[in-house]
DNA sequence: AGGCGCAAAATAATCGATTAAATTGGACTT
DNA sequence: AAGTCCAATTTAATCGATTATTTTGCGCCT
């Protein structure tokens, strides 16, 4: 039952079933389409992606081993919560990630790596000037400059651990999109961010990263903080 | 055929065989049991494990998701290899990570997580005495005493990845046991380590830890491959 | 009202069988 | 001898059905 051709008429790429599902339910997730705490009952994905059971019950596992979805035995499946103590302790996860990540970058990243930083930093920046808000694709810009930053870091461990709590952070990026981010200006913090970084200054970029962060992590805060204190209910 | 109880004949704690399949063939690829780059074949599994292919390749999906297993779309499984560019590449990874772990460990540690590491290791140099060379115990005691000492980071994504770090470089490790080891004061670097952990000496924890794992990873790399490779730079 | 027990329904986990794809082993060609 | 094509075989991926577990709904008791 496995489909030939590698590029599914709902635009996702994989050779087999279990990828398609795998990133299709990874998207559905972070965009929030499928809310965080929500069940993930395999009679409705069946419905949902149309396809059978163990595909997609491959792809929850390894969505669970990446942390976007959790997996309770004999339970079923869940998208992974979101809780301010959760933001807290993702946001200090991602500075001490990045730390080392970018310090690494920096240290091993040569003239080409250097050309990429800028080159990923002027798409995101010309999108940010010819678009309004954050969309579909001001996303994938600002992903491939943060990945762009790190993308010299020798180990691919670390960058693909990167990845993964990006991941995380852009769930509840999402959902804070919705309320406010006029006050702040992600462009200019970019713009440092490139700065210090092409000035090899670690010290800089870190601090920088770090901040972008925190204000990341707040405003995502925030941004539930209303309707705090989730029940386990679902 | 959801087995009932929590406890397999094998000794496998899990309440679904997923979990039992997940357990089972982890701790056979750490032990090598089953070695780096062999092929898992869901049919062979199958007979060793005495389920059926669902539970198998969730588990196996699980697995490839933490880089214990590679998998191959349409081609199945495998062992993830050990090269020594892995192992080099394995080695720094661990030491930015446990640079992170431990300073932000010893940061937040209070008291009680203090003398978890002064107990963790006196078991650890308790068996060292009672007993001759590496063994299953002390495969175990030693991953407590290393998991002690970073169990005060509040990131439990960080702890976590640090975990699968170590059990990357387990497998390696006991194929290198079966070389030599007698060279390697191990009981010694592990008591400066905590020496430096009580003190509060961040940088010399760092600095004890990596040159830890840098020479296990010497080790591992001497095992594979007669001549040995540059240490990891930090 | 609120708690308890149990049957019914829903859901999760797993199996056995089926389909698709990759691999193997020649026969044939150059 | 090496390369190529194709059929046979093996293996991976997936489905539909089955079994086990959890959840729900409803009387019944206090």
């Amino acid at each position: 039952m496995a489909r030939t051709s590698s590029r599914q008429e709902d635009g996702s790429v994989g050779a087999t079933l279990n990828m398609s599902a795998f990133e299709r339910l990874r998207a559905d997730i972070l965009r929030g389409v499928i809310a965080p705490g929500e069940k993930l009952r395999i009679e409705a994905l069946k419905e949902r992606y149309g396809m059978g059971a163990s595909p997609l019950r491959e792809a929850l596992n390894r969505l669970s081993a990446l942390h976007l979805v959790e997996k309770i035995d004999q339970r079923g499946f869940r998208v992974a919560l979101i809780s301010p103590e959760t933001l807290v302790e993702l946001a200090m996860t991602r500075c001490w990630v990045s730390e080392i990540a970018i310090r690494e970058s920096i240290r091993a990243g040569n003239a080409a790596w250097e050309e990429s930083v800028v080159l990923a930093h002027h798409r995101l920046k010309r999108h940010h000037e010819t678009s309004t808000g954050p969309d579909r694709e001001w996303e994938v810009l600002h992903r491939q400059f943060h990945f762009a930053l790190i993308a010299a870091c020798p180990s691919h461990w670390l960058r693909e651990f990167h990845e993964t709590l990006f991941d995380l952070a852009d769930r509840s990026r999402h959902m804070a999109v919705l309320h406010d981010h006029a006050a702040r200006d992600v462009a200019g913090e970019h713009q440092l961010i490139v700065e210090a970084v092409i000035a090899r200054d670690v010290t800089r970029a870190v601090s920088l990263l770090n901040q972008h962060f925190r204000i990341t992590a707040d405003i995502a805060i925030a941004s539930i903080e209303p309707q705090s204190v989730p029940d386990p209910v679902d």
